[in-house]
DNA sequence: TAATTGTTGCAACATTGTTGCATTTTTAAT
DNA sequence: ATTAAAAATGCAACAATGTTGCAACAATTA
């Protein structure tokens, strides 16, 4: 699905920065950060691309996958609504390049977090990606 | 162990600063928020706080033990020193009072995250704390 | 195409992170 | 107890990000 019928099945507008926000994030295997992206979008207001990414985030298109000395690292929400999370998988900051990679975590370990009285349950952790491990 | 002991310990000055950071940690059940900090601790400036964090951090005395919003909040550490850290616990931030504490983990879910190929694997959850649960 | 409604860009300010430097405090030596 | 050396502090200053208000503008709907 392309990113302007994503925002049309969510009734949000079709805006330059939404399209190029979601088009960006679909499109890597990493999430990024707020720097980065307002780097490629330099073309925007910051402001814009703050409440761009407030908006997106209500509405369950993307999340923040990681937080780390106050920069935050957005990525594509998948199966998410504005009400249910699917935080299945943890979120791997690579020592190597720095880029935040979301991985899949085992029937094992989500039967551990299952059994916890808590919501929104998050795992991050530190070590290779995929990309840097191979190369 | 006092907070000055624990500092000649480590071969660090006593100041005042350090002796109430530590006191004030120690003493707290939830890990504290820097701004939290900053208005207990007015009568010394903010840099100095945060050099501060940063040197009691830098020698495993405290840790970052969970971020959000650009907010940090800090904990004891213990059992931790510059080159090990022991992570075997969740934060969880209290959906009611806004606080972070910190929870032990189960053998089970130990294990799991011992699987993983990561180092520094980090848990947050959200949730009612302790003393929000029973009240 | 016009009216409506939501979005954007800009200005402005708050908070936190961060560094340099002069001053002060802590510690160790005398 | 005094002093010299080393380290920590307070202050000024600036950067990055978060956040709001508002006028101008763009996307949708009638």
């Amino acid at each position: 699905m392309t990113s302007e019928e994503t925002l049309e099945q969510f009734n949000l507008r079709k805006t330059k920065i939404r399209i190029a926000v979601l088009d960006s994030l679909s499109q890597s295997a990493v999430a990024q950060s707020y720097s980065t992206m307002q780097n490629a979008l330099h073309e925007f207001d910051r402001t814009t691309l703050y409440r761009t990414l407030l908006t997106l985030t209500e509405y369950g298109l993307i999340h923040k996958a990681y937080e780390e000395n106050g920069e935050s690292f957005y990525a594509r929400c998948f199966g998410c609504t504005e009400q249910v999370h699917n935080h299945e998988h943890l979120h791997l900051k690579c020592s190597s390049c720095g880029g935040v990679e979301c991985i899949e975590i085992s029937d094992q370990l989500k039967s551990s977090l299952a059994q916890l009285p808590f919501q929104e349950i998050n795992i991050s952790a530190k070590g290779d990606c995929s990309t840097c491990v191979s190369a």
